[in-house]
DNA sequence: GGAAAGAGGGGTCAGGGAGA
DNA sequence: TCTCCCTGACCCCTCTTTCC
């Protein structure tokens, strides 16, 4: 009888790139199946895909449980998605648990900017010390253009009309087709009806998108139009241009979709058209929250004088690049402001002709003012200013200060300043393996792959490719999986502590409790106004109202917290607490407001604000700390053995208090013997 | 058997209005 | 003026169940 074979999986987040994962690995003449909860038999198949809800489902912990010794690896692909579609999808939150897995885990993804790097290994239960491997997202092959309109000129939709004819008719090669981006359905159809009769959204049946796809694919419809849902995985050879209506949503998302572009290798366009009398704004640095890279899209839009390269470079790679650090590179449009393309569509923004019957469906100026109410939402995202833009004359003062850039000219220079990547360490100085210092970005290697292999290893060989796994891998896999679960042992004390003041305050105001060592039963149709009730015969309260403002500011981990009180949701769910889950009826709390009542209780009681920020757990805590920073500050996860760093300073506080009580009472024992 | 609906996991945010 | 409450919209997905 013939041994089991050992067998790869791989969790692949949509269901198109799955399928096209299958077919690629038919033609290597490789046996592929899809696991499914309901058909678990894999036969011969030596490469296992799975789609996400699969990979974090309970059956296949049952089943990889069960078969972990004939599983030679687990694969993750398009793993960036972890950090930006997990809100919406909360499937992926669900991955975590796979780190449990004694197996090689082997993370992928052409899109992980370099500040993000930490909050994937945080979001997938890795150890900080998993060594990161990357290669230059650089795509040479790629024109980047910024197109400025002006909506009293000509409609977007006029515009997007006259530029899908000129790039067809002068710039694609005949079996070339192209993509329009937008950011709502809506958009989609309209642009669909009026322009390319070929479309692709999520709200979509099945049928109709696949045949509105392979229309597409196959060349019958040159464009296609598209929410964000193309963005990912389309792996066609012809793409030639691909034009985005706007930011959408973020610079990770121009990154994502221009790579769609010519796969093959050829020279190919990307045009992002932006309302010249619009202006994003930008907030003073981005947000540890926005995976979008919405904050870097809004910096890459306002640039009018510097390479459209060196933006790109620094958020995905660290380092700035421009289009004449690279050999062969096709010019952006600020490199090279008289090329054919933006002469051609120069003509058509000056001259727009009249626009033809159905270019636009009312007599509004875009297509996002066609009456419909993704309008309001535009309108919250780009604020109208009086002055015109200018490509050539603008300078931003903001975009030179943070630039980081070697010239401030209407040109940009060539510049291998590398702004944030630190040196690899050198081949001798072997790190520890728990020390931070240990974690370092290796240089180029054969594909944009993340491991978790032996670190050693890796590291050693970083600079060699191809990346091969090593023989044995035992050793340093079972570290990183017994790691996994003492993080989880630390987690779960922590919960129960949190259980027993659940359970010592269900129903009771938490303030009276902190404040006064007085348990005040809330009496359901009484209102007691924390702070204000519970301080009740002082003239004044200071801050009691505050603490709203600051828990609206508050925002945690979706579905991983509840979200009324703050505290961990499965599996860290404490005793007394129940499930938050879906349902029509108001989740039970039993502690509205834990979580935020406590810790505005801490900063304004003065002497247990001075001991917080003395505790060398807190680092980061300062006794002037503004509100802003704070408020960051409680939102900051530290690694895998913690939970937000609200819910920790918390459990100091319980901590300390029991402590505190406990003395009490060994003194009041004392007095009374 | 195929299409459509529901579930998953549970909010967030903005805007408007009422009441203190 | 501030706080609180209500309403409606929210791009991006896949699997399972129900209905015809």
């Amino acid at each position: 009888m013939d041994p089991p074979q050992m067998v790869t999986y791989v969790v692949v987040p949509n269901r198109d790139l799955l399928l096209d994962h299958m077919k690629h690995t038919r033609e290597f003449k490789m046996e592929t199946c899809q696991w499914l909860a309901s058909k678990q038999d894999i036969h011969n198949s030596k490469v296992v895909y799975l789609a996400l809800e699969s990979a974090g489902s309970d059956s296949f912990e049952a089943y990889w449980t069960k078969n972990e010794k004939f599983i030679s690896r687990i694969c993750f692909d398009e793993i960036h998605q972890m950090l930006s579609h997990a809100e919406f999808r909360p499937a992926f939150n669900k991955l975590q648990r796979l780190a449990k897995m004694r197996v090689p885990h082997i993370y992928l993804t052409a899109s992980l900017p370099v500040r993000m790097e930490e909050h994937l290994l945080l979001k997938c239960g890795l150890p900080s010390t998993t060594p990161i491997i990357r290669s230059p997202t650089n795509r040479t092959n790629i024109s980047y253009n910024i197109i400025r309109w002006d909506n009293r000129v000509t409609t977007e939709l006029h515009l997007l009309t006259n530029l899908v004819n000129l790039l067809t008719e002068h710039f694609l090669e005949g079996g070339d087709i192209g993509i329009i981006f937008a950011e709502s359905k809506h958009k989609v159809n309209l642009i669909s009806k009026a322009i390319t009769h070929c479309k692709s959204h999520a709200d979509m049946n099945f049928r109709e998108r696949a045949e509105d796809f392979r229309n597409w694919s196959k060349g019958i419809r040159r464009w296609i139009v598209a929410s964000t849902t193309l963005i990912h995985g389309i792996d066609l050879p012809n793409v030639g241009a691909v034009i985005f209506l706007g930011p959408v949503f973020g610079l990770l998302n121009i990154v994502q979709g221009g790579g769609r572009i010519l796969r093959s290798g050829r020279f190919g366009h990307c045009i992002v058209l932006t309302e010249s009398r619009t202006e994003l704004i930008l907030l003073t640095g981005p947000e540890d929250h926005d995976f979008d890279c919405e904050w870097e899209g809004r910096k890459w839009l306002r640039n009018n004088t510097v390479c459209r390269r060196i933006e790109l470079s620094r958020t995905m790679d660290g380092k700035v690049k421009t289009c004449h650090d690279l050999p062969g590179c096709f010019f952006c449009d600020i490199c090279k402001p008289d090329s054919d393309l933006l002469t051609s569509i120069d003509a058509i923004i000056k001259d727009p002709g009249v626009p033809q019957e159905g270019d636009t469906p009312s007599s509004s100026t875009s297509c996002a003012d066609a009456g419909s109410s993704e309008n309001d939402e535009e309108n919250d995202r780009w604020v109208p200013i009086s002055s015109l833009t200018n490509r050539t004359s603008t300078t931003d003062p903001d975009w030179l200060s943070n630039a980081d850039t070697p010239s401030q000219e209407s040109h940009p220079v060539s510049s291998s300043a590398e702004v944030s990547a630190p040196p690899p360490p050198p081949p001798s100085a072997a790190p520890n393996a728990l020390s931070p210092a240990s974690r370092r970005p290796a240089k180029a290697c054969a594909a944009n792959v993340m491991t978790q292999f032996r670190r050693q290893a890796v590291l050693n060989n970083a600079k060699k490719a191809p990346v091969t796994l090593p023989g044995d891998v035992s050793t340093s896999v079972a570290y990183d999986a017994a790691l996994v679960q003492a993080n989880e042992q630390v987690k779960h004390a922590k919960v129960k502590i949190l259980s027993e003041a659940i359970q010592k305050l269900e129903g009771k105001c938490p303030i009276c409790w902190a404040s006064k060592s007085e348990i005040f039963t809330l009496v359901p149709g009484v209102k007691h106004t924390p702070f204000l009730a519970c301080r009740a015969g002082h003239s004044y309260v200071h801050n009691a109202f505050g603490w709203i403002d600051f828990k609206k500011r508050l925002k945690f981990t979706k579905y991983q917290y509840c979200y009324m009180c703050g505290v961990p949701q499965k599996p860290y769910l404490p005793d007394g607490h129940p499930t938050v889950g879906c349902t029509l009826e108001e989740p039970n709390c039993p502690v509205p407001d834990f979580i935020v009542l406590i810790i505005w209780h801490i900063r304004q009681s003065p002497a247990i604000w001075s001991q917080a920020i003395r505790c060398p757990r807190f680092l980061g805590l300062t006794k002037d700390i503004g509100l802003t920073e704070f408020t960051a500050w409680c939102m900051t996860l530290k690694d895998n053995r913690s939970f937000h760093n609200a819910v920790e300073l918390v459990i100091w506080f319980l901590q300390e208090r029991a402590s505190a009580d406990r003395r009490s009472l060994e003194l009041k024992l004392k007095r009374s013997l």
